[in-house]
RNA sequence: GCUCCCUUCGUCUAGUGGUCCAGGACACUGCCCUCUCAAGGCGGGAACACGAGUUCGAACCUCGUAGGGAGCACCA
């Protein structure tokens, strides 16, 4: 039999980090076992549904890459079908119809909450046989097993069993004729052949009922895995005032998706000592048995050491796209200065983000006209600064080529006819290049700016200088 | 309240009865390198929640306590 997961993300927001999490332990553990992935949206909900939130979920598994074999599916186009499987249940003796209004129902709730029980519907309804009638209040009910218990084998959790008494006839058909989530996900999972569920333990819950399903059904029950919370770096749930919690805040502030698969991957599993995953390594070695039973916290400190890992290894070439988008976002038009494949070189050692990339990378792009003060009263007022700017000028002036390597030999020339160090030629020259202290090597400096720009800069800088 | 789940450095984790006075990574920190800032190299501090028990021996097994989390809807 084929291993097929699926991810079934509820369209009442963005793509968050936690979904997006089991959205990959999900695509994994297909990969890895050679089987299919599947996406369905859970929109049965058309209170807090919304085509964006669709849009949203779509863009942020295209963004990392995740595909999907089959799908999306949308529950809200399957409603014949749990009509169908509700009707059969009902036949079969499995389901009853109940007609106490929701007032009741909440009636019953409270007044087992204060009597210190379980709050459970009474299965009022249950064995009565009454007529069919017509009622707003109607809805179809599960018979629940009253006794015995449901066991299920949880691939990260163990072992889990729930005694019957602790559960109740739920709703399988709400009032308004939509089905419920329990119902729902339990048909879907069986007529899309699923056979592994991965999905966060906030369902573990909910998981006993829907194996009582599945029995009523006579349907084999597909196995669990229940991925663990990830809280937001204070230990408390994700939430919107923990910053960026949807998946594409994440490109916005200068992130490469592999580089937050990476770092979600790791949170809640681990293969010995190593912290550097190829898509390929992650699907040779994911097991969703090897996943951690606790939660994590989110740091987006080592998210950051990541993707600055990544900005230092891959290929210059493939993160230019990602680069010039992130240039366009800060207002700056990659056509106006240097090629951003040797932005990026320059850079990647000192930037932990594409955004903090663009914003150093701005200098070459615009017109330098901001000078820093303590800059230029530390390396342009002084004595050797004019002989300093003047030999570095005639150097690069006479470059027949204008190359990194070159403008470094050509420098260190410049600083031998002086009679001076490194320490006192560069710099006063990247004053005179970024109008700053701290840019990057003063050769790729210097190289970025353009021959042209950067004669223009020392000679800018010169009328500056004590 | 009830049921279920969780608990190793600040954080992510390795560890499945002896090789652990607990290893790696991020962060922090000292030194080196150095044209600035980084990056890099070499070091450092830092944890088995607590208490019983099982055992020759426990981070690893059992029980309890404490703390944290989830669920208990005609929401997913």
């Amino acid at each position: 039999m084929t291993v097929r997961t699926r991810f079934a993300p509820s369209p009442t927001g963005y793509l968050h980090i936690g979904g997006a999490r089991t959205a990959l332990y999900c695509w994994l553990e297909a990969r890895h076992r050679g089987g299919e992935f599947i996406l369905r949206i859970e929109d049965t909900d058309r209170e807090r549904s919304t085509p964006e939130a669709v849009k949203a979920i779509l863009d942020g598994m295209a963004w990392l890459g995740l595909g999907y074999d089959e799908g999306p599916f949308y529950q809200t186009l399957r409603m014949d079908r749990y009509r169908e499987v509700a009707a059969d249940l009902l036949k079969s003796g499995k389901a009853y119809y109940a007609y106490e209004s929701k007032e009741e129902i909440e009636a019953m709730r409270s007044a087992a909450m204060a009597a210190g029980t379980k709050p459970r519907y009474n299965g009022f309804y249950r064995d009565r046989n009454e007529p069919l009638r017509e009622d707003p209040n109607r809805v179809l009910r599960f018979k629940n097993p009253l006794t015995g218990s449901v066991v299920f084998e949880d691939k990260v959790k163990g072992r889990i069993e729930w005694s019957n008494t602790e559960l109740d006839d739920l709703v399988l058909i709400r009032s308004d004729g939509f089905p419920t989530y329990n119902f729902a996900v339990v048909v879907d999972d069986i007529d899309m052949k699923i056979t592994e569920v991965i999905r966060g333990d906030d369902h573990v819950n909910n998981t006993p009922r829907q194996v009582n399903i599945y029995h009523a059904l006579g349907a084999p029950v597909p196995t669990f895995a229940h991925l663990p919370m990830i809280l937001g770096a204070d230990g408390q749930k994700l939430s919107k005032r923990h910053g960026a919690v949807g998946v594409m805040q994440y490109r916005d502030d200068g992130f490469l998706p592999h580089a937050l698969l990476n770092y979600l991957v790791r949170l809640g599993w681990s293969h010995g000592d190593q912290e550097i995953f190829s898509r390929e390594q992650m699907i040779e070695l994911f097991d969703a048995a090897d996943v951690n039973q606790s939660a994590a916290r989110f740091d987006l400190e080592k998210l950051s050491w990541l993707n600055q890992q990544y900005l230092k290894s891959d290929d210059p070439q493939e993160i230019a796209p990602h680069f010039e988008w992130q240039l366009h976002a800060a207002g700056i038009d990659p056509r106006n200065g240097p090629d951003p494949v040797d932005v990026i070189v320059a850079l990647r050692d000192r930037a932990k983000t594409l955004k903090e990339m663009a914003e150093k990378a701005r200098v070459w792009y615009t017109p330098l006209d901001v000078y820093d003060e303590q800059a230029v009263a530390k390396h342009l007022k002084t004595p050797t600064a004019r002989v300093a700017l003047e030999a570095v000028h005639a150097h690069l002036a006479a470059l027949p080529d204008w190359t990194v390597e070159a403008i470094h030999a050509a420098i260190e020339a410049a600083a031998v006819s002086i009679g001076e160090g490194m320490g006192k030629i560069a710099q006063p020259l990247r004053v005179a290049l970024t109008g700053t202290q701290v840019s990057p090597s003063i050769d790729h400096t210097a190289f970025l700016a353009g021959r042209d720009e950067a004669m223009r800069r020392i000679e800018a800088a010169l009328k500056k200088v004590a």
